[in-house]
RNA sequence: CGGCGAUUAGCGCAGCUUGGUAGCGCACUUGGUUUGGGUCCAAGGGGUCGCAGGUUCAAAUCCUGCAUCGCCGACCA
């Protein structure tokens, strides 16, 4: 390609709505465009991107035995009330009536269409295992888009979904699919790890992700100092303190507190440190048989944070997890937040494994402004549950036994389910079996982010200069920036030659063929990343020789002319 | 969904306080100059100042509403 005849669409400064530094540079580097909050056209260099992943995602599905086609992004509602998702999933699922009125969403996800394919197309137990897969934009109507292409409203996604007879078919996929993964996000080059976590809207039983690990991920994960063991915070376990909580040896005393309404406010204003008080958070608990939700205390040491996921899967709580407002509160409670705590609640309490164990310590008194101190469990608080509702932290002991946690930032790119039969009950999806019976096919799912993909390989893959490809991703492979070719007979007629001869070779040449200054074309092949250059000019010619540049390694050397095929047919493999 | 902020040329921004016929840099066009790391000079093209209403002799500027975009929060105890 000529950069004469293409669309490079670099540009020098930095859009003003980019925050993270892949956005900025995919903007930068002529990869996308915005059209509107979270919808973005793909330029010749991002897509050129974009479909190299596309393809070692494709050749490695192919590779674990799964099978491609396609399906449609228009899915009628009928199919989404049958799974019970057309209420579940909330507004995140984009709806539209057609001509006639007739309601269909636009798919986030494609269980449902699969898996009516699938009931009517299968029938015979023979035809299982069955490994499905589709690389194809998914719409999500996010809340709040952010990070280009990381959290967009339209992405490319690679989806499959197989189904089984039984668990430990599902279970051998499921596996098979799980290293494929890793080969995907080893060929791309990434720093990944799969990690346990939870299903979701999605549903299922088992399920990891895959995270690459970088500072602007949007999740935190729980990784283990003495083993493999990585889970994402939201799912990583709390083990429970095994030490006996201390006798009491102070009086329990209230304090005036009319300007602390934090756990922060506790410590500067009153010098409590954060571990010795506990926070109060008040939810709404499950709704009993006439649909009203009460309330139900829960309580987390003041250095803690509350996990929701895990606070919302106790039978106590509603589902998901919703705050009381204020105004439930001192109803219920005769006082504001802020100065709640667990004594004389007349609510349902949940304690944490680790609030649970201390003695002595500080909370509201359910009076406004004002606390206690030196409240102990057992003789202050005495009808209580506990259980496990916080957030791990750096250097808790990991669950596996081995270990203490640290926590770091990954980018969720892929995620793969063990369903079971969520949507094959649902939906009465089943074969006949061995048997003569019919039985409902147990499945399994798993996605990647093509699109995100390419974002978090520029965050991992960035210098000052711009985005520093992986070759297996890299939108050419090699560039030749010419040296003022205008002003020279014998430059074009090299530049032209080795261009022909590297095009027949099988190598992707981006030839610089502008007329701009040499130092444009450095900074522009250096900010779109491409991995290898040659730059020709009168200065090396005289010897006949050719210099060739690095982009990752920053290594330059002068190549003799009739040398030069041969070797960037070796440098670019 | 809540809070904050922004919206002026393709991009980055100034002008708004104190109302008076819209500017800078980059990019673009033309000519010249320069040429191994974003040359320099000159001339030019390009804007219903997000939209709607109001105040005023006069609105980018003041007021009201709306829209779009972004950030933060959704852990508040």
């Amino acid at each position: 390609m000529r950069t004469s005849e293409y669309i490079l669409a670099t540009l020098k400064e930095t859009p003003s709505d980019a925050e993270i530094i892949s956005h900025q540079l995919m903007l930068r580097a002529g990869m996308i465009r915005k059209l509107a909050s979270g919808l973005y056209t793909w330029l010749p260099n991002g897509l050129k991107v974009l479909r190299k992943v596309e393809s070692i995602v494709r050749e490695e599905m192919n590779k674990a035995g799964a099978i491609e086609m396609l399906m449609p992004i228009i899915q009628p509602a009928d199919l989404w009330q049958e799974s019970g998702r057309w209420e579940q999933f909330g507004p995140e699922l984009l709806r539209i009536n057609d001509r006639h009125n007739r309601p269909f969403a636009l798919g986030p996800t494609h269980e449902e269409v699969i898996t009516e394919f699938v009931r009517k197309e299968i029938n015979s137990y023979k035809q299982l295992p069955l490994n499905l897969y589709q690389i194809q934009t998914k719409v999500r109507d996010e809340v709040r888009p952010r990070f280009g292409v990381m959290r967009a409203r339209e992405f490319t996604m690679k989806d499959a979904y197989s189904f089984h007879l039984s668990e430990e078919c599902l279970d051998n996929t499921y596996k098979k699919m799980h290293q494929a993964y890793c080969n995907v996000f080893e060929r791309l080059g990434l720093d990944y790890r799969p990690v346990i976590a939870d299903t979701g809207s999605i549903g299922g039983s088992v399920s990891h992700e895959f995270h690459v690990l970088a500072e602007s991920g949007e999740d935190a994960i729980a990784f283990s100092s003495g083993s493999d063991y990585a889970a994402n915070i939201e799912k990583a376990e709390a083990v429970a303190p095994s030490i006996e909580r201390p006798a009491p040896s102070k009086e329990l005393n209230t304090f005036d507190t009319p300007d602390a309404k934090t756990i922060d406010d506790l410590k500067t204003k009153h010098g409590v440190k954060a571990h010795r008080s506990v926070k109060t958070l008040i939810a709404y608990g499950a709704p009993d048989e006439n649909e009203k939700r009460g309330l139900v205390a829960l309580i987390v040491r003041g250095d803690h944070e509350l996990n929701e996921l895990k606070a919302e899967k106790l039978d106590l709580l509603d589902s998901p997890l919703e705050f009381a407002s204020e105004d439930d509160i001192v109803k219920a409670i005769g006082a504001k937040p802020g100065s709640l705590g667990p004594v004389g609640l007349d609510i349902p309490v949940i304690v944490d494994h680790s609030a649970s164990v201390m003695a002595d310590f500080v909370a509201g008194a359910n009076k406004d402004g004002v606390h206690y101190s030196g409240i102990n469990f057992g003789r202050d608080v005495t009808e209580f549950t506990t259980a496990d509702i916080r957030n791990v932290v750096e250097g808790d002991p990991s669950p596996c036994g081995n270990g203490t946690l640290s926590i770091k930032r990954g980018i969720e790119v892929g995620h793969i389910f063990q369903l079971g039969t969520k949507y094959s009950e649902a939906m009465n999806a089943g074969v006949l079996a061995e048997t003569g019976k019919n039985q409902i096919m147990t499945m399994g799912c798993y996605g990647i982010g093509v699109s995100r993909i390419v974002a978090a390989a520029i965050e991992q893959n960035h210098d000052k200069f711009g985005i520093k490809w992986p070759t297996a991703l890299a939108p050419f492979e090699l560039a030749i920036v010419p040296m003022n070719m205008h002003k020279s007979h014998r430059i074009p007629e090299i530049a032209e030659r080795i261009y022909s001869e590297l095009q027949a070779a099988g190598i992707d040449v981006l030839f610089d063929d502008r007329k701009e200054r040499p130092g444009v074309m450095f900074n522009d092949m250096e900010l779109v990343g491409i991995p290898h250059t040659l730059v020709i000019g009168e200065r090396n010619l005289d010897n006949n020789q050719v210099e060739y540049k690095n982009r990752i390694t920053g290594d330059k050397e002068l190549i003799d002319l009739d040398e030069v095929v041969a070797l960037l047919k070796q440098k670019v493999k």
